[in-house]
DNA sequence: GATGAATGAGGATTCATTCAT
DNA sequence: AATGAATGAATCCTCATTCAT
């Protein structure tokens, strides 16, 4: 998008390594781990290129630490309420408190959909310690939704894999949404009509007595 | 990262050309356009690296063979059927052809979205001169199908990317479901579970009589 | 020594690796591994640093066949004779010809020294696959020679490294001697001083009936 | 390279700068100056890279002072006994003398052997200001030793220099006589063989009465 | 006296690209 | 069409050194 023109980060926010996780993360969620350099990082946040390395031990360190920072809310959202995703009023909850965080930390979803392309095996740890359990925990409370359990079960993984597409889409593919709707798609007034629109759409996916056959 | 097993593309696969673009397709699909050295690419048609300026003129007009080649039998499908949009059989075929289309190359999901993560300049191009109109037609279409002109106006361009991220992400996280289902993702069986958990879901974010209340 | 102004290796002077390895090895002789850059072996074959990885897949590996180059002859002097290290004519004839290989190769005693300085993990092979075999067989060989087992069982494995250091020392502490002697220690007419005074003293040391009482 | 073990030097051992300088020559001993950081010598001694600096002016300046200190009482001990090289009994004294004192500091022979491979301008400074004087007196003293007058005039400072490496090749090569004689050359039980040896060696190459045709 | 942080210079190595063969 | 060799620029990272605290 816009304005490509090197950003600093300002002297004045926080803590050095907290300004180079900021800076790193920006850049890490645009142009991927290969794509950006340590120079570049340390150029943004106005300091010399060896300078990084007195507060991370190395680039990869300071990709994780990246990471690290941006999933640990996320995860904590999800594990939070770990007894109660049957409840209709939590799943709503839920949903509105994620698009909250996505929407404060856009670049986030970026991250991850980088870490998922790539395969990479931060993503596995993370997978199997922290997003399995809650995968399953979730996945057997809804068995009390009842317009969950209309689906066939071989459905339910992607239902579940659907949703969170329909989510992280909106911010992984903000370069696409902001060329096809032809506005920024992280403008204020476009927060409520997203979120609306994910109401909507898990409504009809979740929600729904279905009859309708599928054809 | 890991994973390298050193694939060979077999000498006796097409022209050196093609073989040269598969190879690179595969890798930037992995690891992304900085991710990946000419070298690298040389190594698995079994090339001496200076060889492949024998056949594309730099790295990045690789890059772009392979998204050209990628990309140019999708927009075909979508182009395709220009007039016909409204037409419910017509939307079934089309979805059952494009996912046809990905099974058979599961790294182009990958390759554009990347290219959207990017924000590329290429997408750029083919967004404009390629989707955009085929989108708005696709949209006008759409106008006459019931379950469509239920969604207010402003969701109904997040509905249509919302049916993107649900079909391409399939692909895109192919690792995150291979994680979290356990097995291969592109195996053939799962091959069928994927078309019908996309066409339930577009049908009851299509096709459906909604009355239901959003809450 | 004089005339640091930085030599360079002629570009006839055979192939291209051959001058690398020419280079490196009057570097590394001089400076040590850590003392010397590969911009500075590049430069002094008049090549691109990078160039030399055409050539040598690392410093290290250079360096490595540095030393094989180097050692190569000198365990082949030393294997070839294997068999007839107890007549006194051929013991003077190794001499001379280790001298003889020694004065035309003067770096390479420096790069051994340096080797076993640094305790380095080359030296263990070299060691254990070539001179210990050798060392064991010329010792056993040696218990026919009557000046040799006069000396305390104890003693004889010193005797045999004394006799290497009186060798190498000449030429590892070049620099000393220059200092000391007052003149060019690797001049044409130091050569036959130097062995005759090996002979002296190893005569002195291996061939003698000695009966003198140690004190 | 290897053995890395990262001994610390024990905090009560001395003050700070003298652990420094003990830090400081076991590793240039084993590496050489190049081969060793700033930092590393700071991790041996616990302290932090900077605090290096508050002791010594620079790397230079404390690789001088490991150098001065360890070369003070060897030039000490030879300077000592000026006026009495030409008696035998000084002569067994001084040899027993240095033996001691390099038992004692294994580091210094490396330390040395280094700085004669390096042609350093250290060395320069001490051949020049110390070590000529002793040799030239040395020498002359020695003209009174019968064993010595027997040797022609130009092989006499090859023999001297000659018994410095038999003397001091013990410690500089202490990784290679580990390897060939399968022991710890450093060893306390090698102690008296090794000052046997060099007995029963100088005595051969300095007492005898030899009449012994070279050949 | 100790240290965390900063830095310019330089370390080895890889990059995409060119060119003569 | 293929390649070995060359190269300038860039990669990550370490170096010795400084300085405010």
């Amino acid at each position: 998008m816009p304005g490509e023109a090197a950003k600093t980060v300002p002297p004045e926010a926080g803590s050095t390594a907290t300004r180079i996780l900021d800076a790193a993360e920006a850049l890490f969620a645009k142009r991927g781990f290969a794509g950006v350099s340590v120079r570049e990082i340390a150029g943004r946040v106005g300091l010399n290129q060896a300078s990084i390395y007195n507060h991370f031990p190395s680039k990869q360190a300071l990709y994780e630490a990246v990471l690290e920072r941006g999933l640990g809310p996320i995860t904590d959202l999800l594990a939070e309420g770990k007894g109660s995703f049957q409840s209709r009023d939590f799943q709503e909850q839920l949903l509105e408190r994620l698009v909250d965080h996505l929407w404060r930390t856009p670049h986030l979803p970026k991250l991850i959909q980088r870490e998922v392309l790539d395969g990479g095996e931060y993503l596995e740890r993370l997978v199997d310690h922290w997003l399995t359990p809650i995968y399953e925990q979730g996945t057997s409370a809804m068995e009390a939704t009842p317009g969950f359990v209309d689906w066939p079960l071989a459905d339910r993984p992607l239902l579940i894999l659907g949703l969170y597409h329909l989510l992280f889409g909106y911010f992984t593919s903000a370069a696409l949404y902001a060329r096809v709707l032809g506005k920024d798609p992280l403008s204020p007034e476009m927060r409520r009509t997203h979120l609306d629109f994910l109401r909507r759409a898990s409504d009809r996916l979740l929600h729904q007595d279905v009859n309708a056959p599928t054809r």
